[in-house]
DNA sequence: TAGATTGTTAATCGATTAACAATC
DNA sequence: TAGATTGTTAATCGATTAACAATC
């Protein structure tokens, strides 16, 4: 008993419709709750019953799915098969992509051994550092190019995805060079504030502003214990 | 001419004010700029500068700030040496914290290397691993305990931050384990969700999500180039 | 004083959640 | 049909931004 979608699996107004960010991210979890439901056995599943198990809100599960499609049947709920596949071709990760790294000091040469980027059809393709001497031994079986190179490389493979690995005060520079050779997408690990032309999407790792978080989190927290007078 | 505070630096009605989450990561980054200003020689910052270099809205900052004090000058701005070690204090980066690593398999083991917990007064305290035998050979000079040592170990030693680097399989029991202990601030670097209680926080580092963020967007950027006809 | 910039209130914007008609 | 659950609209909530009085 097979959903009907009366739409595509992937809307034509995805472009046109504006979907939060935060609700990409959110399909990402559903993604992984769903994959953990088919090795369970599970068949079908409804909103509130991937509430329980994310945590998110029932009515925003279904609005979210709801963006892209029609997926559920009413008074049934969702295939979890089915919609897992749904999610994996909305997310793309049944494709392949070329990344570039820039930057392959430790940071850049812990990336390239982290399997993380393999599993989701990210495959490095090139890398490039302001010493390319230097850190040829670090990589595997990959050249790595100084930056004089990254122009024409990154355009003649046709690569549109980055991985930004150097120091924060050469970032920006870096950012600039990447996106003029044609990358559309880039993951940065820099610990600075990076501007990009609006077509570029550019997503941020900084574990020191996780670090500051729960940094402020406890020193509030411990005031409030003081102030208690314990 | 240094501003005058009519509050305290840190305002006796933080905990009754509703601050967003946001707000406190963008102090972070307010804190890395007024670091750069200084070491640049500038003396003053108005709230229109600082936008400038994070790209955050001048009335944000502004108001961000504001929920913790009046630290600024009207008609001049705000001080940039003493604004800074303001933010320093609020965040808690002047104190020292003991942690808890909670799994010591590859991801533990380069956590342990990163320097960014040392730097902001993150010390490891403690090791956990469900083989510590195993991973023994691994840590530096800390010692691994077995899981059933956690809750004597975390009491005794007043340990309130814990890293959970655990497969994603075991991290609710792990983190149910550390709540129960004392500690309230965890760090995650399992990819699942997690529930906490109230009292605890909680903040995830999941590359995947990231990954997975940047393949939707290629995707629907290829989709978007497709339509085109190129 | 005139010009500048803050701190704060009010308006806007966007995202989440509740409610319910549609429909399996 | 009766019960269940979706897809979607309307209401709520929270966060961002504009505007401006306060004041340096």
């Amino acid at each position: 008993m097979p959903a009907r979608r009366r739409s595509t699996s992937l809307r034509a107004d995805i472009a046109r419709q504006r979907i939060p960010k935060a609700a990409v991210y959110r399909l990402s979890v559903y993604g992984r709750i769903l994959q953990e439901l088919d090795e369970e056995g599970v068949r079908v599943a409804s909103s509130a019953g991937l509430a329980d198990r994310s945590g998110f809100n029932p009515a925003q599960i279904r609005k979210d799915l709801a963006y892209f499609g029609e997926f559920g049947i009413r008074g049934v709920g969702y295939m979890v098969r089915e919609l897992r596949q749904v999610l994996r071709d909305i997310l793309g990760v049944t494709q392949k992509w070329k990344v570039a790294l820039v930057g392959a000091g430790n940071l850049g040469s812990a990336l390239m051994a982290y399997q993380g980027f393999q599993a989701h059809g990210f495959c490095f393709e090139a890398v490039f550092d302001k010493y390319p001497r230097d850190r040829a031994k670090r990589t595997q079986n990959l050249k790595v190019y100084g930056m004089g190179a990254l122009r024409r490389i990154i355009r003649s493979r046709g690569i549109r995805m980055a991985v930004v690995a150097v120091p924060a005060k050469g970032a920006q520079v870096v950012v600039d060079q990447l996106a003029e050779a044609g990358v559309t997408a880039i993951l940065n690990f820099a610990p600075t504030p990076l501007s990009v032309p609006p077509h570029v999407k550019l997503r941020n790792v900084d574990l020191s502003l996780e670090l500051e978080g729960l940094s402020y989190y406890l020193s509030w927290e411990k005031r409030r214990r003081g102030q208690r007078g314990r």
